[in-house]
DNA sequence: GTGGCACCAGTTTTT
DNA sequence: CTGGTGCCAC
């Protein structure tokens, strides 16, 4: 092809510019590796672009192309094309690939971040239109759940009936729709004991008064903001001239009308996702958005990536096999030439601690490189499992074998108590006014500060009309509390008149020689005080830090060494404030790269990511797919957790290996299950059925390294089975005894109710009238199945909390549960 | 105001 | 079996 032929037009070509003209002819070499679906992805320029993009086709690879395409034309300067993605790690990759592409000089794109941080910028720029100031605090989850506590409280609710993290939820849910408190709809508003939207309003009037905003906020002030003043909106429609964005099927109600307005202007929008892929729905995602695109965009054109570059023709018929049985998708099929490689493999276990040492002794001889293949790095190799609490068995296993493994995913360095702490008394030295800040730290350490002088600075600063740091001031200088409190917290205030003006010095430039504001346990520095070494002295003389070298738990030094790292990652800003931002928004914690190590995470957090060994544990009716997905959501649950299924699969390169186990240690309480669904839903032709080692007494067939395992005896007795008939029959799981007995209990008592039942339970009305064998819920006990019915009264037999009878009218069907 | 004990609940998670 | 929360006794 000719570079001619990319204009479809000579004439077009000849009346453009001498400019345009030449910027166009300058090489694009980032074209050149480009299949021809991609490359008709970063050519389509103009007008809208919707780009399906299956699992493994180059999905960032052609949005990364198409953005220095923009550059390299000139079709754009980097200010004027906005780029959206999820998550800031997503944003990152973006960034420093472009920049390989383009040869790196640009200047960075200033318009290039996640919903959140592009929304923070448009908001602090506008932050009054919503009754803010430009210097609002963005509020995390844990800010966010103590003031709905505090106004729970003030209306005399019980929250022990209506907890807070319900209303919480709710509330997060209505932000993802775009609702402000007047726009809930009726029937949604009367939630939460018929107050739902009454404390949403308290809540959204409270923040204002904190001058603060939750992450909800950031999306939900700048729609608003977009809608009330056509003429702000008029101003960033014409700035940005293109807009790419990522991932798209996971954008919610808010982010969608976000986006549609702003491409209102140029209506060059570009968006990339994967309807297969969709699996953040319980978090406010709506596929709608993807499944709707030409109809909100007319004209748009719409490109399918389907050649997969990531894995093999097994792997890959697994997925197509899997996601074919969801009704609602757009439909790809993904297609590769790399060459068949090995079928996937699936194993059943007696239980989850056999399934986890099978795969201990699998990873070692893929590390070793036995079985005929190249030896895999432990970094290549991956555990995705549904739920966290699955990931104690490997790591209690490997721990045990010494494999070295990395958990990802746990919690989050920003959102550890000592980091959150610590960045309070930052908060309040920065901003005085962060009333939620000094309220975490006021008592920690313990200064005997308890609730009722908490109480009492609240009331002086409510009377007063300041903030509780200048109520407390007043508080101390009235002589109230008593002479312990008084004197603690007056330390404290004083403690923080002191950072604060040295934060403020900083600001300025050096402390000036000779302030009164040198403490003596000031270290001895030559030159000016850095901003990094005020934190360390906030840390030390407000006693946080003596908190916990005093403090003997084990986890102790774990958090000071921690806290270090926090005061370390300080150096890398030029304030507090910066940092303060950066922290709300921006801080992930990083792993560290050291020695190569297995992955566990969940298949949520595997989303993105690519490993030459795969394995899928625990697939089993109930755990996978979850039962409460299934009865809160359906047959949408369902179509999700299959698209969970699929993202799992895909991950893999080479190897994959599914299994499950018959038996579960879960919460200290023996749990059997059935193989999974999708476990059936898997191309035969594409599956090699491996016989666990052990079951039998032997590794029939089998390709476990570690032969046959002696601990037979310590397995309950069923499994023993020695039938040497059935022994032969092993070659192939679907025949094994210990299928058809799995087979057998479907029948029975098996703890996933017939699938066919679920369609039956349809009739909202019939609130009383229920049927046995019906999944139902319980504002109590949760989650159960009807046994019995003997009038009004029910039997239930609940999930967690066993048998009881209840009034019929204290339940609801399951898939119309209140969350 | 604090520390200890009983009770309960218990997917998935980014910003 | 765990962690988190709430209540009660010092």
């Amino acid at each position: 092809m000719s570079e001619w032929d990319e204009t479809d037009d000579f004439t077009a070509w000849e009346a453009q510019s001498l400019s345009a003209q030449a910027m166009a002819a300058r090489p694009a070499p980032y074209l050149d590796t480009l299949n021809a679906p991609q490359r008709a992805a970063v050519e389509q320029l103009d007008g809208p672009v919707l780009v399906l993009a299956g699992a493994g086709t180059g999905k960032t690879r052609a949005l990364t192309a198409r953005i220095a395409h923009l550059l390299n034309t000139g079709r754009a300067r980097p200010h004027e094309i906005l780029a959206v993605t999820f998550t800031n790690k997503a944003a990152r990759e973006m960034k420093s690939r472009i920049g390989a592409l383009v040869g790196g000089v640009i200047e960075g794109m200033p318009w290039l971040g996640t919903f959140h941080s592009l929304c923070v910028r448009i908001l602090r720029a506008h932050a009054e239109l919503v009754g803010l100031k430009s210097n609002f605090t963005i509020l995390d989850s844990d800010d966010q759940l103590r003031l709905m506590k505090q106004i729970i409280q003030a209306e005399g609710i019980d929250d022990k009936r209506w907890p807070s993290r319900l209303l919480a939820s709710l509330i997060d849910r209505w932000k993802n729709r775009a609702w402000t408190p007047d726009k809930v709809p009726a029937d949604e508003s009367g939630q939460y004991d018929g107050r739902g939207a009454e404390l949403y309003a308290a809540y959204q009037a409270r923040l204002k008064t904190l001058n603060a905003a939750d992450f909800g906020d950031l999306l939900l002030h700048v729609v608003q903001i977009f809608l009330m003043h056509p003429d702000v909106l008029a101003k960033y429609q014409r700035w940005f001239r293109y807009i790419l964005v990522d991932e798209y099927q996971d954008t919610n109600v808010a982010q969608y009308l976000w986006l549609r307005l702003l491409a209102q202007g140029h209506r060059n929008i570009c968006c990339v996702g994967d309807d297969d892929q969709s699996i953040y729905g319980w978090r406010g995602a709506e596929v709608g958005n993807i499944l709707k695109f030409e109809k909100d965009f007319p004209g748009a054109a719409v490109i399918r990536l389907e050649q997969n570059y990531r894995s093999t023709p097994h792997i890959l018929a697994a997925a197509s096999s899997v996601i074919h049985q969801n009704e609602s998708r757009l439909g790809k099929t993904l297609w590769t030439d790399s060459p068949e490689g090995e079928k996937v493999r699936l194993i059943g276990h007696w239980d989850g601690e056999e399934e986890a040492r099978w795969i201990g002794e699998e990873i070692e001889a893929l590390t070793r490189g036995t079985r005929g293949h190249a030896p895999v790095s432990a970094d290549g190799i991956a555990i995705l499992v549904r739920a966290s609490f699955q990931m104690r068995a490997f790591e209690d296993r490997f721990l045990t074998i010494g494999l070295p493994y990395r958990v990802i995913g746990g919690p989050r360095f920003y959102e550890r108590a000592e980091i959150r702490d610590a960045m309070a008394y930052f908060r309040v030295v920065v901003s005085p006014d962060d009333g939620l800040a000094f309220e975490r730290i006021v008592n920690t350490p313990k200064r005997g500060i308890g609730d009722k002088a908490q109480q009492e600075i609240n009331r002086i600063a409510r009377e007063n009309g300041v903030s509780l740091l200048e109520g407390a001031r007043m508080l101390v200088e009235a002589g109230g509390l008593s002479a312990k409190a008084r004197k603690a917290l007056g330390e404290l205030v004083a403690g923080f008149d002191r950072w604060r003006a040295w934060n403020r010095a900083l600001g300025a430039g050096t402390v000036a020689d000779g302030e009164v504001l040198v403490s003596d346990d000031r270290p001895e520095t030559d030159g000016p005080l850095t901003h990094v070494e005020l934190a360390q002295i906030i840390l030390d003389e407000s006693g946080y830090t003596e908190m916990w070298r005093t403090d003997k738990s084990p986890e102790a030094p774990g958090r000071l060494e921690n806290i270090k790292e926090l005061v370390q990652a300080l150096e890398e800003f030029e304030n507090l404030q910066g940092f303060l931002e950066h922290v709300a928004l921006v801080m992930d914690n990083e792993q560290d790269e050291s020695a190569p190590k297995v992955s566990i995470m969940t298949l949520h957090g595997a989303k993105g990511l690519e490993f030459p060994a795969v394995f899928l544990p625990g697939w089993e009716d109930g755990l996978f797919p979850s039962q409460r997905s299934m009865d809160e959501s359906g047959l949408k649950g369902l179509e999700e957790e299959r698209r969970l299924a699929y993202v799992g699969i895909t991950r893999a390169e080479e190897h994959l290996t599914i299994s499950f186990a018959a038996n579960r240690h879960v919460y200290g309480r023996w749990q059997s299950a059935l193989p999974s669904r999708f476990i059936d839903e898997l191309p035969k032709s594409h599956v090699d059925v491996l016989t666990p080692p052990g079951l039998y007494g032997g590794s029939f067939g089998a390709s476990s390294p570690g032969g046959g395992f002696t601990e037979a005896a310590g397995l309950p007795g069923v499994m023993r089975g020695t039938d040497l008939e059935q022994r032969a029959a092993q070659a192939n799981v679907y025949n094994s005894p210990g299928w058809a007995r799995m087979q057998a209990r479907r029948g029975q008592h098996g703890t996933s109710q017939p699938r066919e039942s679920r369609n039956l339970v349809i009739d909202a009305k019939a609130v009383s009238a229920r049927k046995i064998g019906e999944r139902v819920f319980h504002q109590k006990f949760g989650y159960g199945e009807v046994m019995e019915i003997e009038g009004d009264k029910l039997t239930i037999e609940f999930d967690k909390a066993g048998t009881k009878r209840v009034v019929g009218s204290f339940v609801t069907a399951a898939d119309e549960a209140p969350f």
